[in-house]
DNA sequence: CTGTTAGCGCGTTCAA
DNA sequence: TTGAACGCGCTAACAG
């Protein structure tokens, strides 16, 4: 409104400077702040007075260095912020904490391990209670126990191998196996696949659900029908032109996730309003991963859903069992949080 | 892999200890950690052989409680982490606070004054550097530099009348304005609107641009065309079915939002998939923001497509240029960031 | 180049 | 019911 438009680190009021204020001790003030207990109504009232009098805020830090008091905070490390199904996620994640009391520091790792390491490490130093991570990539040294100086870890949407922590993922097999299942059993043969690398946990698992239904149809892959590795919308349209462009193309795509989904329904928009009229006949879709508008597409769709949001919340579950000490100390859990096919448009 | 899998706090090595085992003072520890200045570099290396052999992070929060040591952190405050505008926004302020080292601590205060005042009291308590907030409604008492005790603050997205902060906006009148202007042009004369309500800094500046087009080509607005309030995707839907069951439903719709957007097509599109064939003209869409596969709607759309991520950064950039004192101390800046109207489909 | 002293803001412990 | 002393982990400032 007036003053100088906050400028300057402003020096900060203490316990301290409130005492005077109140004609108390410091301790008095310490005291009226946890709660009240043990200090005169009429004195609480001088004290809550200066507080406000000075704009006094608890020092959050300072607090948390005395042993035995947690500092409130749960570090959360997520790969692509951008990406509305981790925007959900933290969501969930946050929803929970804060019933806790607990709130969340949050960085983005997008998807590069050593920020991965750096981000880790700062979140310890920083004394958060507990961590929720979205590993990038399958390096295990920095999230053993050791590395983390014993701060319980959640791994969430990706597991590592090698790594003694709570887990929970997707059913991505059983979403894969049976999102392709739907393809067959509406009559296609030869189906494309769009997905991530194999060394991702999640691309690896997929892709498994994939040939696992074709294996059971008996129908031998067609590498030339695979294309792995596209992370972003951009390139996984050109992975899907490819796949057209084949001289025996697919009839229908399995996609693996999200962003190469929205990649090959781009393309098939491109075709469609190239002005050349004929397109053919166009492939089919089946989408591991909900999207938005999906029932206005001009293809038949299906997908395969998932709650983002409600997969935070359960890993943030599975974070505050061990904190309050719920959990059984020796066994580590692997939550798989299930998938279910919907057909959007046949 | 094997161990006791992360349980109980698991005391904390200090410097203390590091020294003990390096053989040195904690002095010689912390001014290793420090950089090493002053310190014999064989002597650095056994300090940071003692760190690795106990697995020693340093305690950011023991350290910041020192007058002149900053926390490192910047406290951001969204509305919605959900809505992937806010999830790339965030993206875009952690990108710039990582290039300065700091990190960032998030909260969500689901468009609830209350839960914002709390939240930004907590991150005041946490020591954060600065602050940036999607203020939530037009409450200004808890923005005002007193009750921040003078932590440097930058308002986005949304500005609030009363506070005197950096603020970094969108061309909201001027975008609306325009993207009205593009029916007007193609010779529509019943326009629909489906926003905020004008409470609601962008609702109110949105709305603003749709009359101000509407005026200038000598149309009086419709009442009964105009629906604000709709947060969300169902409750757009609904808005856009009253709209378009008028006994004169408007031949094309203004949408101020992506959430109303997509409300407004999922009605439109249970139209075309309800089998009674004969659905008659469908309206044609103005959305403002972009959407994900607006390329293919079976209706016209254009859309006024901003940059959300930039947004963050341009935030995060005020706030820095304030921490590192770049900025004028007394002159308030508000940043107009442009709108691109694009047609996707006419 | 290295160690000692002192103190940051707070809350536990003990004494009044 | 209140206060004084002490120490949490860390690092400037000042010896040495």
């Amino acid at each position: 409104m007036d003053s100088a438009a906050q400028s300057s680190p402003a020096r900060q009021p203490t316990v301290k400077e409130v005492a005077k204020l109140a004609g108390v001790s410091p301790m008095t003030v310490s005291r009226t702040l946890a709660g009240g207990k043990n200090v005169r109504p009429e004195v609480q009232d001088r004290v809550l007075e200066a507080v406000h009098a000075l704009g006094y805020y608890r020092n959050e830090n300072a607090r948390s260095i005395r042993p035995g008091q947690a500092s409130g905070l749960i570090g959360v490390a997520i790969t692509n912020l951008g990406n509305p199904y981790y925007g959900n996620f933290a969501l969930g994640v946050e929803e929970v904490a804060a019933q806790y009391g607990r709130r969340i520091v949050l960085g983005n790792t997008g998807e590069d391990p050593g920020r991965e390491r750096q981000l880790i490490a700062d979140l310890i130093g920083r004394q958060v209670e507990g961590l929720i991570v979205v590993p990038t990539g399958d390096q295990a040294t920095h999230l053993q126990p050791e590395s983390l100086r014993g701060t319980p870890l959640v791994l969430a949407s990706r597991s590592v191998t090698g790594v003694a922590a709570d887990a929970v993922v997707l059913d991505d097999v059983g979403g894969a196996y049976r999102g392709t299942r739907t393809l067959l059993d509406a009559g296609h043969r030869r189906i494309g696949y769009l997905g991530n690398v194999t060394s991702v946990f999640t691309g690896r698992r997929r892709y498994e659900g994939y040939l696992r239904a074709l294996e059971e149809a008996g129908i031998e892959v067609d590498p030339d029908l695979v294309r792995r590795g596209q992370q972003d919308v951009e390139t996984a349209s050109v992975a899907m032109r490819e796949l057209m462009d084949l001289a025996d193309p697919p009839t229908a795509v399995f996609s693996a996730n999200n962003r190469n989904t929205i990649g090959a329904l781009k393309e098939i928009g491109a075709r469609l309003n190239s002005a050349d009229g004929e397109v053919g006949a166009l492939p089919a879709i089946v989408s591991f991963d909900d999207f938005e508008l999906a029932e206005m597409m001009p293809v038949p769709v299906t997908v395969v859903d998932h709650d983002a949001r409600e997969l935070g919340r359960e890993a943030a579950r599975l974070l505050f069992d061990r904190l309050l000490g719920e959990a059984e100390p020796g066994r580590i859990r692997e939550i798989e949080m299930p998938t279910q096919v919907r057909v959007v448009r046949a």
